[in-house]
DNA sequence: CAATTTTCTGGAAACGATTCCAGACTGGCT
DNA sequence: AGCCAGTCTGGAATCGTTTCCAGAAAATTG
């Protein structure tokens, strides 16, 4: 049915063979040859069906993108990002949401394994040692998260935590509520820590509320157990927990920020948009993708399709992933950060990559002065 | 390097042949060979290699989502549903997200055709000449569009805009204005004529203000050519645009509702949580995603893979697309409009399907009462 | 012009699975 | 015991492409 090597062969009168080099490596054939290929293929309207390539080169040209819920808004921004960097390098993306729910995470790898050369995993949620059975298997990068042995891109979390903090001392604020998000997920263990951190430096009081989904419901659902607290600032693990939050505050009749400052985590689009606009800590969510895709190829670089030997055929027709792509630095983001220094980029002992990207407060009107006792 | 058919068929002491039907069809083999090789490939820790088994069944078990931007909400919430009804029937998804740029979108098609069962096009931006060239070649179903000769799942935007205009009439609205998204999009152009069609019946002002993105960027930069009508209220073509519009509406001091009440399509996730909230048109977008996936089953069910003869072996290792799952209704929505009956499915006259699924206006604080002269 | 290198090409093998076909074995029946 | 139907299995072919190998043709050299 549908039209295959063969076909352009005999249209074009040259075997299989040359037609494959014609299409791959022009400069390998006659010229002539090249011509009534080419143009026997352009008349059939050939084009060279991937999965049979695939199944011989090893190669796929297609990344995994593994991620807990696409209906958290920073999600979108991150593939976005991923995706756009990965047609530049013409890679295909697979994407599969997990619903929150770790135990999907590893058949969903699993699934999709034989049909990529890397994954990308957002934030997963899986155990440390689930994830790591695949270490070896395929070329992983992990965001938002730390696993050893992958290479990981990762936001400053610790630093992001010292400027809100900072911020919210300065305007009189003593007392903090943190909201937890899911229990599973590294990020909030990473950004709990840098706040009790930053609270414990300026010997603030800080009183963190259980986990609760990280969605606007997860949100609401912890608003009341913030107004039982002295708490006269709260801080959310992410942006749609801060957006229930003040949801459900001021329905409760709070005034934000008057009574209560709420300070989000993420800089989704929509945040400077609600009212209040709220004040957030934001991350490069397009550098996340940007810088994740090309540590991945690197990765796979490093690691070949098929063979373990260094300095494959193969590798002279896949595009250049490394420097020339990172420091490209194409459409800054809202963040300065773009520029080279900021970067944080380095290596634990075993030698793989840790890219850590700067966080940055933006103030905005959910964040006042402390209410007077 | 990984573990093949072959080397299962040697630690299990059968062929490569028993192995495969002890896998597919433990029916078709003796229990003992069933238990040997179930064994073999558990210790191995064997997984089939669907690239390889997609070159002889023509199944590849995947979908290709092709859409025109991640970053508007609306369409991972569509893709979420995709996603979570193609898991249903093990089947994975691959996304493209073309950037708005119609250009884009025949090459990414293209580029998945051969690595898919079928497409789901979610508002496609490119023009119906360049789509239908993919007729016959995939199944394809397009969401919020139509194009012969493909099934396709619509909203019901003249419902939609006749509910907003009544309300909008019945609070003293005579002169209305709407912001018209991208100039490609079917979307648009269904919804304008639906406005127009709304309008016209009840004899109101209506002034139409060029095309825009579909974007809170594109909405500001249109409010204040709204500013400039008599109009006492405008109705965007989307949510995105909505916000926008009040942001910058708000920042040149007019009061909304006060001044001018603001009408969005979609109702996005965040649409409830902005200041004011934001009375809108709301479309099933958990339903878009399910029922086209359901359509598209349908339809790859009728075109198989490779055979153009019906009634095909592998069918029947294929789960059931049609009607027991459409009929499920799982996660009902917010609309009440899961109900069989409300959702219309229509054949045009070629008899391809048409869906489509009912509007509801949502109304919350961003309309009311027009302002007096 | 012969010898040698280089360029170019076709045939065959390979990738990993599925499926067809035919042969071996089992069991039931006469 | 002999025959037949049915069950189960292994070998071979297949999918569409790439790649290896060897041979043919062309170009270069002495």
């Amino acid at each position: 049915m549908a039209v295959t090597i063969k076909d352009v062969a005999r249209l074009a009168g040259v075997s299989p063979s040359s037609v494959c080099r014609a299409l791959a490596d022009p400069a390998r054939v006659r010229p002539e040859t090249r011509e009534s290929v080419e143009r026997a293929a352009r008349e059939l309207g050939y084009h060279p069906n991937r999965v049979a390539r695939s199944l011989i080169t090893g190669r796929t040209a297609n990344l995994g993108v593994v991620l807990p819920d696409l209906a958290n808004p920073f999600f979108p921004s991150v593939v976005k990002s991923i995706q756009t960097q990965a047609r530049r390098f013409d890679y295909a993306v697979f994407l599969s949401d997990t619903d929150e729910d770790p135990a999907v995470e590893v058949p969903a790898i699993r699934a999709l394994a034989k049909q990529v050369d890397g994954f990308l995993l957002c934030s997963p949620r899986a155990p440390d040692e689930d994830l790591r059975s695949f270490a070896g298997e395929k070329p992983i990068v992990v965001l938002n998260r730390r696993i050893t042995p992958f290479p990981s891109v990762t936001a400053d979390s610790t630093g992001g935590m010292q400027q809100a903090v900072a911020h919210l001392h300065a305007l009189g604020h003593r007392h903090l509520a943190y909201v937890a998000g899911p229990r599973t997920s590294w990020s909030n263990r990473d950004r709990q820590r840098g706040l009790r951190a930053a609270t414990a430096a300026r010997g603030m009081n800080l009183v963190e509320i259980g986990h609760v989904a990280p969605t606007v419901d997860g949100g609401a659902a912890a608003a009341d157990l913030v107004l039982a607290t002295p708490a006269t600032a709260v801080l959310a693990y992410n942006d749609l927990i801060a957006l229930g939050l003040i949801q459900r505050l001021q329905a409760r009749g709070a005034e934000i920020p008057g009574q209560v400052s709420v300070v989000g985590f993420d800089d989704i689009p929509v945040a400077g948009l609600v009212g209040p606009p709220l004040t957030t800590v934001a991350i490069g969510k397009e550098q996340i993708g940007r810088v994740g895709v090309d540590l991945l190829l690197e990765l796979m670089a490093d690691a070949p399709a098929r063979s373990a030997g260094p300095g494959r055929r193969a590798a002279a027709r896949m595009p250049a992933a490394p420097a020339r792509s990172v420091g490209l630095g194409r459409g800054a983001g809202p963040l300065p950060a773009d520029a080279p220094g900021r970067r944080t980029a380095s290596r634990d002992s075993t030698g793989t990559a840790r890219r850590v990207l700067p966080t940055q407060l933006i103030v905005r009107g959910s964040t006042g002065p402390a209410r007077q006792k």
